[in-house]
DNA sequence: TCCTTGTATCGATTGATGTCTATATGGCGG
DNA sequence: CCGCCATATAGACATCAATCGATACAAGGA
């Protein structure tokens, strides 16, 4: 029997902005463990690699040489930004791929953005 | 012509978006710390809590009732946004205002944001 | 000056997190 | 089937972070 998928959940951003209305209990319980995932700087470059990275994904080949840490360590920040389904994981024969969630982001960074401040007005 | 974007000065947003370029290693040690300190239960309503009040700023003494937590852990987490740049500190005889910086958020969200995707940045 | 109220700091404790080495798993080629 | 490669997991260790009670500091009023 095939292994039960990990924690890809639909990521419904759960809220409006920040700054629109206070945040309840769960809904802060909810988003926390997801800016958590992110608030790394090597997780961070992960995601900026994986993102930035053709058709926004990468071969975790091709993410270990970035950094100056072992390859479980990589492994490691992999696997938390996947189970906060930043991220999704495909394996295609020897190599792993992992592929940006945009939607995730965008979610964040709509709770972030000011409710009526629109990033930039034009007058 | 595009203006320019409403930097903000003191906590000048260091990148473009995660999904454009990679982030150096400099970079990511530069945001991982905002969003560590957001990315907390506690913090977030704290911050939502401050940012959604009337004028964007809430003295500790609205703050602390919303939560089963000792005074003293409420203002170690207001501390914490602080120190990180997320919110200023204001003091008024007795009482201590709390102040949203709306850029700082901004800028977070910015560089969340999918360079293609929807919201209005302009590179 | 002393007391009271609001907020911050200190020190301790407990639990979470990042990193490593060693080892396991999964696929491919011979 | 065997051995190699790429990746994941396990266990250990050190550091960090969230929380508390006790206490210090700041400002205003008696």
């Amino acid at each position: 029997m095939p292994k039960l998928l990990p924690v890809a959940e639909p990521l419904s951003l759960c809220c409006s902005p920040l700054t629109s209305q206070p945040l309840s209990a769960e809904q802060a319980e909810t988003v926390a463990p997801l800016l958590k995932a992110l608030a790394d700087p090597v997780r961070l470059r992960l995601m900026s690699l994986i993102a930035s990275h053709a058709d926004g994904e990468a071969c975790v080949c091709d993410l270990t040489p970035a950094f100056e840490l072992s390859q479980p360590t990589i492994s490691h920040h992999l696997k938390v930004l996947h189970d906060a389904g930043l991220v999704d994981r495909e394996r295609r024969g020897t190599w792993v791929y992992y592929r940006a969630r945009p939607q995730a982001l965008q979610s964040l960074a709509t709770l972030l953005t000011a409710a009526g401040a629109t990033p930039v007005t034009i007058p």
